[in-house]
DNA sequence: AGTTAGCACTCTTGACCTGAGAGTGCTAAT
DNA sequence: ATTAGCACTCTCAGGTCAAGAGTGCTAACT
């Protein structure tokens, strides 16, 4: 256990480290007045939080640093959250609601802005179904002998993809096509499609079907994270040393592609997690911070994540991510999904 | 002038440089054999180099490195261009045949895959048209109160937009709608959307024409540019300086927004240009070196570049350059546009 | 008991130096 | 014109040193 004194002295150190990224000294702490008691005493109080862990030592004499322990009790016990401001409120909301394009110009915008609210990298997943569903395929011409084909699916996706025609045909003969194709499979998921397709379909639309299909149950992770806000971090001091930033840039690069947000989000919806350090099982993840939070409705569930070094500051963190989550699940539903 | 043995030391030197990254010096020049003098005479050769300006020296004693001059030099004169391999084609045309998805992923897949060739950042625009007309229009529903608008330009670009609906609709209003929208509007450019809008349309169908006049001549730098490779142009030893790596990352990212291709895309079609160093007006470009060349076809242009240190492979970069855009041209041609 | 002044001790950091090594530039000989 | 030879210059890595920042401990104080 821990006297409240010394709380409040991790507490201290931890707002101090956070903000100037150098080791705190027991006469800092002094200065920063609310304590009136002498640096030795202090000395002493930093030694017992060392002894129970929460303060680390680079060397015999520099100041103190928060270890992955101190920073969960700062963020469990200590913190006061920093609110949302008005202000930062409709700024975004303004940002958000400028976005005409459709879900995926609105993910990645999402993760910029957040991203710039707290200065590291933000990451936004898609949100998944439980099985997405085609909503509307329609075919355009594009030249004689290929056309376009645009299909919507109900999680939001729009999806394009090129076409080599059989034979030349018209806008007029695509329509038509496009209608028979609808009428026959809107609202399926790729199974039912595959198996739609069977009947009374000519060559040319069961391999339309076939496309089809393969667009619905299309789950290629890199289309379904939103990475942003790299070069925001990279002006962290941590990655003063150029060894540390590429590996960073490589890591995350890598991350964008097998997403790792997964096992962070069995949270309940609304709750957001904070994941410190070496808490994290994955490897090479050890030196960074997560700020997790799920969003969206009970048939539709992304998530949207922070990530920064361990030294993060975790009072405006947290409350962002949670606000942009809600948000986000708020549009989400505006628009129907 | 220069003699026939200058030029041949100017363009190993030139040739040492690019892969080491180190000044290069008299004696590595003669370990290279081809030359049968000595280390003496080469460094009366390379004096006389940098009295004509082609070569420089760190500091009084270390060997040396091209100027920009010099690259010039190499480029017109000495190099002999590295062909690019049947391999390496065979797997960059795999490769672009392998995208399903409409131009934008196109494009920039193409970017990742030049990047990746020449081992520095590749830049690609979308190609221009001389205005951009609707091709096609559809409306599908998402939810009882908005619904999502698809517009289909001639120049490739397919745009969603979401719309809030006046009044709850049924997808099959919206066909009607859209049926309607596509008779009049088809094959219109902006302006003349805008004329023909305000002709026998209800007022939900002129605000919907307006939005798809917004559309059509939407020209979002933003969007015309597709970055890519930046991780990789960062391992060339020139970035070993933090700041020098912010710096760069900071230009690239600004580039991205102000596209500053323009002005080097005059030439015609087919031709590369390379502007080295020094020779780029911009300020801030002045360390790098770009290999631009035009694609497309007589009624849209594009650019294709690499953008990296002025120390770069020239031999390898230029024939790659040439050969994506020739590509790319051809491809954009198959797809019809 | 807890607090604190004082001081020895440790470790970093930056400055300065120094010697080795790499290259050049020049001179004089070929 | 070429080249051997050598003095000269500059970098670079390593080492030393003093200053400074902090701590940890002890002994005195409240």
């Amino acid at each position: 256990m821990i006297t409240e004194r010394q709380a409040s002295i991790l507490g201290m150190v931890v707002d101090e480290y956070v903000v100037t990224a150098e080791p705190v000294s027991s006469r800092a702490l002094v200065g920063q007045r609310r304590l009136d008691v002498s640096s030795a005493t202090i000395r002493n109080e930093l030694a017992r939080l060392e002894a129970v862990g929460y303060v680390t030592h680079p060397y015999t004499s520099a100041g103190r640093v928060p270890s992955d322990q101190g920073y969960r009790f700062y963020v469990e016990a200590l913190m006061s959250e920093d609110p949302v401001g008005l202000d930062e409120r409709r700024t975004v909301e303004h940002q958000l609601h400028q976005v005409s394009g459709g879900l995926d110009e609105w993910l990645s915008l999402t993760a910029m802005i957040l991203s710039s609210l707290v200065g590291n990298v933000a990451v936004v997943t898609r949100p998944r179904t439980r099985s997405a569903r085609l909503r509307n395929a329609q075919l355009v011409e594009l030249s004689r002998d290929t056309s376009l084909l645009v299909a919507v699916m109900d999680d939001g996706r729009v999806r394009q993809r090129i076409l080599p025609a059989t034979a030349p045909t018209t806008q007029e003969t695509l329509n038509e096509r496009a209608h028979r194709i609808n009428r026959l499979l809107d609202g399926k998921d790729a199974a039912e499609i595959r198996a739609a397709a069977t009947d009374n379909l000519d060559a040319d639309e069961r391999d339309l079907a076939g496309v089809l299909a393969e667009i619905v149950e299309e789950q290629r992770i890199a289309e379904e994270t939103f990475v942003e806000g790299v070069n925001i971090a990279l002006r962290q001091p941590e990655f003063a040393d150029v060894d540390r930033m590429l590996e960073a840039v490589g890591q995350l690069q890598a991350y964008r592609l097998r997403s790792f947000l997964e096992p962070a989000v069995d949270g309940s919806l609304g709750s957001t997690r904070v994941i410190i350090g070496s808490e994290n099982a994955d490897t090479g993840m050890q030196d960074w911070s997560m700020v997790v939070s799920r969003y969206g409705g009970e048939d539709a569930v992304g998530a949207v994540a922070v990530v920064g070094p361990t030294r993060m500051a975790y009072q405006r963190t947290i409350p962002r991510v949670r606000y942009v989550a809600a948000l986000m699940g708020q549009l989400l539903q505006e628009v129907g999904r």
